[in-house]
DNA sequence: AATCATCCTGACCATTTGGTCAAATATTGC
DNA sequence: GCAATATTTGACCAAATGGTCAGGATGATT
């Protein structure tokens, strides 16, 4: 992630308005959540600082003292989103069920789209947009988790655990599918009639995900251990 | 799509510079193939007239000139995307075949997302910030669509064709799944290392989806006939 | 109470935004 | 050639853009 330069905090040592930086913790959560909602809604170019500062109820010139600039604001969202996405890409191994272990990628990914729809569509309108500051976090970090899977399952398929199929084309198949309730939501809910997606929906959802791609990839469920 | 009004192409009866308006057609396809590229990448907020004008070669007020203003050509965008899509949205009845159906409704959809990249990312776009133009869409023409469909898998399920699965919930997977290769053609070619995604590709992720999602829902291949 | 670093924000700036307009230039039918 | 209609485009405009800065407010420490 070379491209992501750390944001540097400000370093406060003693004095100042907040002994222990209480409000500048309160504000910054703020703007990054007022910021996450407006660039995810318009992406980077279409996002305004203004609007930002309006969304989270502050002056222009507070964000700004804040953040630094746009540019910095919009890379730390990104960052933040990485790490949350980072923090569910546990290890595996081919000693694993592979049941087990898709069902929950399953799950837990679909939970980071539920928890945190602002910064999966941010992610996407990043994407969409040809990934200007997230190349090379696809092309390092990301791409070695996906390769370092990819050479479990097909052990898996080796050993007969799961039918011959292309290995990265399965994990596309799980992140599209789970990240579509998050990215594409104005369309569920236009086409559904709901006015929003329910928990009950996401359980239903992980539900069918799980059962018609593990199916799909003749992986046999947890419970029915062979034998 | 009474959010889409029609637009008016200018009614140009006789004289003119141009008898058979060649020059009007040739400048018009080249603005909206600029201006699709350009909204796909920034958004509708993020893309400017002027970055439009520049990407097609002309004068800003040249694309002014023939597109009226940023959101007529915006909508008009949409409108030639939303026809492309109706246009493979052939009605199918309980009697086809389900593996036939699904297996064309899969490739369809991919082949419309690889023919206009741009034109789905569009959409994307469009969609993520909320849907602001298509709302009425949504909630009518295709929601209809879906709601016909589903009704068609539902009676294929009755009749032990397919397992029991949500209909609604299984078109979003296909559609999520097939246009995730030109939304996410950044992340995909990152990762993979590509540098472009080629028609052996194309074939080979189409015959992967198909596989997985017919077998994943109880459907039997469409070469081998029941008995 | 004095100090000092932090916090806050209105005024300001150069640039870009979407859009208008008028004047110049084509291109046709007659 | 002439009138009529289309096309082209630079000049221009008010509003919004990202960003700077000076100066005042705040409150913990001494």
């Amino acid at each position: 992630m070379s491209e992501l330069p750390t944001i540097e905090k400000g370093n406060r040592s003693r004095g100042g308005a907040d002994g222990n930086g209480a409000t500048r913790e309160r504000n910054e959560r703020e703007i990054l959540a007022a910021a996450e909602r407006v660039f995810a809604q318009y992406g980077y170019r279409g996002a305004s600082v203004q609007a930002i500062a309006e969304e989270a109820g502050l002056p222009k010139s507070n964000v700004l003292y804040y953040m630094g600039n746009k540019r910095g604001l919009y890379v730390r969202l990104l960052e933040r989103m990485m790490a949350r996405w980072n923090a569910l890409l546990d290890d595996i191994s081919v000693e694993d069920d592979p049941a087990e272990v898709l069902e929950a990628f399953i799950r837990s990914k679909m939970q980071l789209s539920r928890r945190h729809p602002e910064g999966s569509r941010l992610f996407a309108a990043e994407i969409l947009g040809g990934a200007p500051f997230l190349q090379s976090y696809l092309r390092g970090e990301l791409r070695q988790w996906v390769q370092a899977r990819a050479k479990i399952f097909e052990q898996w398929e080796e050993r007969g655990l799961m039918d011959p199929v292309d290995p990265v084309w399965l994990i596309f198949l799980i992140w599209s599918a789970t990240q579509h309730y998050a990215d594409f939501e104005a369309q569920v809910l236009g086409i559904t009639g709901k006015d929003e997606i329910s928990d009950a929906d996401v359980e239903r959802i992980t539900r069918f995900l799980t059962q018609v791609i593990l199916k799909g990839c003749g992986v046999r469920p947890p419970s029915a251990t062979p034998g």
